[in-house]
DNA sequence: CGGTATCCAAAGGGATACTG
DNA sequence: CAGTATCCCTTTGGATACCG
């Protein structure tokens, strides 16, 4: 990236810029300290029940689980799909959203690993 | 983006991922309530002064302000210049590290203003 | 199996006053 | 002008136990 192209980027978030800025609205609904962990999981395995997910995630608790679950389905990222039997039988799904989101990352993946890079060699 | 573009990326996250996650790391450096705005109007406007800066967001507070700037400052992202004079003159600007970061949010820009009309619909 | 409920600890952030 | 220092409140997250 150059100086003209950051130029063009500024110019364009801010003629673009509505009252809300979207990136904090973004990062508001994926800020908390479980939720890119939960979808990363859910991306590279689909459909996982609750416990499989869990296991998956290792170390986040029930109540950070469901409350993660509970906020991202609310926010249109992911489906919660329930037999109604007993047992219970439950599983999570991304939803096209919640894909675009991830896909979305992509850059940010890039610029931390830049980043982590640089900070090794000093 | 289409289904196979979406497993394609999946694929590359899986195929690249360090040991630490680059996203869950740059989100580290760039979560906390006021890194953002802070970039956003050195963006906008770079060189600002400490309360040139600080009437521009308005809102925060000076301890707010000071931790963020030294974090940002620590993390590479953005330049403190003094002049050490008295009264003293200080400026601050952002680094190509962190306009590489700014330009990074370009996507999570777009998902977030496409998902904010999405729920006004509703 | 798929969660709730309750309680507690820690981190994050704000208000206010002050300073070289 | 460019910050510090101190105190306090709120939000977030963890531990543990229990339930239909």
């Amino acid at each position: 990236m150059n100086q003209n192209e950051f130029d063009k980027k500024i110019k364009y978030f801010h003629e673009n810029m509505p009252k809300q800025c979207p990136i904090l609205y973004s990062m508001k609904i994926i800020g908390s300290k479980w939720k890119i962990p939960v979808m990363w999981y859910l991306m590279l395995n689909d459909g996982q029940h609750y416990n499989e997910l869990k296991r998956s995630i290792g170390s986040i608790t029930n109540t950070m689980l469901t409350k993660s679950l509970r906020e991202l389905e609310e926010d249109g990222l992911l489906k919660r799909i329930s037999k109604g039997t007993v047992p219970p039988s439950v599983t999570y799904h991304l939803t096209d959203t919640g894909k675009d989101l991830i896909y979305t990352m992509g850059d940010l993946f890039e610029w931390g690993k830049k980043h982590m890079k640089k900070e090794q060699r000093n």
